[in-house]
DNA sequence: AATGAATGAGGCTTCATTCAT
DNA sequence: AATGAATGAAGCCTCATTCAT
C-alpha cells in the first residue's frame, strides 16, 4: 500500500501521465483507473467528479510554478536580472510542464463550470508578482504597473501557447526562441539601459 | 422547406454557433443537427465527416482574417500605422471571432488530424505579412524579421487568448486592453521615433 | 455512354469487384456508386434494391459456372475423364471466382429474402449433371445417383469453402490440394478400375 | 434481478439464438442487449468488444465440439467403427448446432481481425484427430494422413454447410443424407473390406 | 477503503431507401 | 435516364456517474 504512494496522489500522477501522452480530451476516469489500476468508482472516493480531479492537478501546478517563479523573483539579484529570470521561469515552467500549463492555463473556464471561482484568483498573485518586479525595475516612470505586467504576460503566455500547440517555425530550437521571447520583453518594458 | 438558405451553411453557422456557446470540445454532429433542424445525416451530405466540417470553417476564419489583416496593411498609409492597424486587426479579429480564432489558433493538432497540411502553410503566411511590415518599418536596422514577427504574434496571440478565457483582469474594457497592447507591440519592435 | 459499357453492366462490374477486394459485408449501395461514379440513387433504376442486384450477380455467376460445367462435361470423351474434368471445373470456377461463388453458395438464404425461389432450381441443375456423370460411368452398378451427386458436391464445395476461408493448410500450393480432391472423388465414387 | 442467471452467460446465450435465428450479420450489440434485457453498455463490461464476444462463443463452440469428438474416437472400440463414429459425431455437431458451426468454421477470417491466431491453432487439432484415426485404420498402406484428412474435412464440412444453407434437396431427410455421407467417406478413404 | 454491476446519454458514422425534380 | 437532398434506423463504442455491497 504505501509501497507505491497513496491512491489518491497515485491518482493524480497517472491522470497527469495521460494528460501529456493523449491530451486533455482523451482523459476520462476509465483511463486514468486503468493507468492506477483501480476501479473508475475507486477516484469517487478522493474526488467528487472529473472537475475536481482537474482542479486537483491545477491546484499542484500553481504550486509548483509559484515555487519556481518565487526562486526566480528571490530579491537576492540586480532589478533588472530578476526581470529576465521570472520572465525566463515562467516560459521554461510552461514548456517543461506542458500537461499543467494545458489545464492551468488554456482550458476554457467553460469546461470548468464546478471550478470556485476563488481559485482563479491564485492566478492573479502571478501577475502582482510581475507587476511588483516592473514597478521595481522602472521606478520613477509613471506606468501602469498592472497593465504592463498584463501585456507581458500576455507575451510569455503566447509564446508559451504557440509552442505547445507546435505551431512555431519547425526549424527554431526552443531555447532560441525563449531567449528572443524575453529579450523582447525586455525591450518592451526596461528603459533603455545607460 | 425546412427554413432558409442552403443547409451547408447553415450548418457551418449553427456550428460556429455551438462553438462560440460551448466550446470546442462540445460540438457533436448530433447538437448541429439538432440546431440546424435535420438529422446528423444530411449533414454528411455536404462534409465528409465532422473534421471536414471543421476544416471548412477554418477555411472560412482564414479567408475572414486574410481579407481584415490585407485592409489593413494595404500599402497606402505610412508605415508604423500599417505596423498599428495591422496588429490592431489581428487582435480584433480575434476578440470579434472568438469562434474562428479558437479552431484556428487554439485547436491542438492532435484533434485536427486530418487537416491537410497545407492549410497550415496558409497560418504562415499571416507570419510573413508581419514579417514584411516589420522589415519595411526598421528598414536599415539588423535584425531577424521571421523572429521578431514570431515574438509579435506571440504577443497579439497571447492578448487574445487571454481574452477569450476570460482570464483577464474583468475591471479592465476590452479596447483598453488591446489598445496598451498594440503600444507596447510599438515598444517593443519600433526604433524610438525621434 | 457507349464508351465503357452501359451502367447496368458497369454497376454489376464494380459490385464485383468490391466484393472480391472488401467482401459481402462491405458492399453497400454507397460504395457501389462510387467506384462506378454514378449516384446510390441512379442504381435503383436499374434494380429494385440490393438483394435484386446480388440476385443479378448470381445470375451472371450462375450462366458463367453453367458453361464452364458444360464444357467440361461434353461427351466428346471417354467418361472418367469427364468426371475428372467436370470436378476439376467446378473446383476451379470456385477457386478461380471467389466472388460469384461466395454469393452463390455461401450466402444463406436468410440474407436473399427476396430472392424468387425459383432461382435456386437453376443450382439443382448442376446437380443432375454430376448424376448423369455418375449414372454414365457407373453404369450397372445400383446406387441412387443424386444421392451420390449430392455427397460429390458435398466434397467440392467443401473444399472450395475451406480453402476460401483460408483455413487450409497454408503450406498446401491449392493445385496439389485440388488433385487429391478429385482424386479422392474417384475413389469415392468410381469402381475400381480393372 | 432482471431475470436469472449471470448477466455474462446471459448475454452469450441470447447472442448464439440471434446468431441462429437471423445469422451472423445481424447480430448485434444492440440486438443483443435488447434480447437480454440490459443496455449495450452493459455487454461491454463483459467484453472488451464484439469480436471478443464473438470468440468467447466461438471457444464455447470449440469446446463442445472436442468433448464430442472425444467421445467419438475414443479408443475403446474398433477402428473402422471409430472412423464412422468420428465422422458422425462433427457431422450431427454441426447440424445440432448451426449458431457454433457457422461462426466456427464458416466464418471469413476477414471479419475476426481480432481473432487471436492461437485460437485457430485449436481448429487443426481436430484435422489431426482425424489423421490419428485415418493411420489407425490404413496402417500399412502409403498415403498421407494429413492431405487424406483435409480432404474426409472437406467432405464433412461441404455436407454441414450444404445443410445449413438449406440447399440440399428438401425431399431427403438429414438423417439419410448423414449416413450416406459417412458411407462415402468410407469408400473413400478405407480399404475395401475383405 | 474499494469494488462490481449497471446505466443513460451521447460520440461518429454508414446503411438502404425514397421523393421531387 | 439520372440526380440531389434527405431520412430513420442502426452500427460500435466511450463517457461520467451511481448504487448496493
Amino acid at each position: 500500500m504505501t509501497a507505491n504512494g497513496d491512491l489518491r496522489s497515485r491518482i493524480l500522477e497517472q491522470a497527469r501521465v495521460l494528460l501529456l501522452k493523449e491530451g486533455y480530451s482523451a482523459v476520462s476516469m476509465r483511463k486514468i483507473a486503468k493507468a492506477v489500476g483501480c476501479t473508475p468508482t475507486s477516484i469517487y472516493i478522493y474526488f467528487d467528479n472529473k472537475d475536481a480531479l482537474i482542479h486537483a492537478l491545477i491546484e499542484e501546478g500553481m504550486e509548483l510554478l509559484a515555487g519556481d517563479l518565487a526562486k526566480a523573483s528571490a530579491p537576492d539579484s540586480e532589478p533588472r536580472a530578476r526581470f529576465r529570470g521570472t520572465c525566463l521561469a515562467f516560459l521554461e515552467f510552461g514548456i517543461q510542464n506542458p500537461e499543467y500549463y494545458q489545464i492551468m492555463f488554456l482550458l476554457h473556464p467553460e469546461k470548468m463550470e464546478r471550478y470556485p471561482t476563488d481559485k482563479y484568483r491564485r492566478a492573479r498573485r502571478n501577475l502582482e508578482l510581475f507587476a511588483d518586479i516592473l514597478r521595481e525595475v522602472r521606478s520613477g516612470s509613471s506606468f501602469d504597473p498592472m497593465l504592463s505586467a498584463t501585456v507581458l504576460w500576455s507575451l510569455l503566455h503566447g509564446a508559451i501557447s504557440l509552442h505547445l500547440a507546435q505551431r512555431l517555425d519547425v526549424g527554431m530550437p526552443a531555447s532560441t526562441f525563449i531567449d528572443q521571447v524575453v529579450e523582447h520583453a525586455e525591450s518592451m518594458l526596461l528603459p533603455e539601459s545607460p
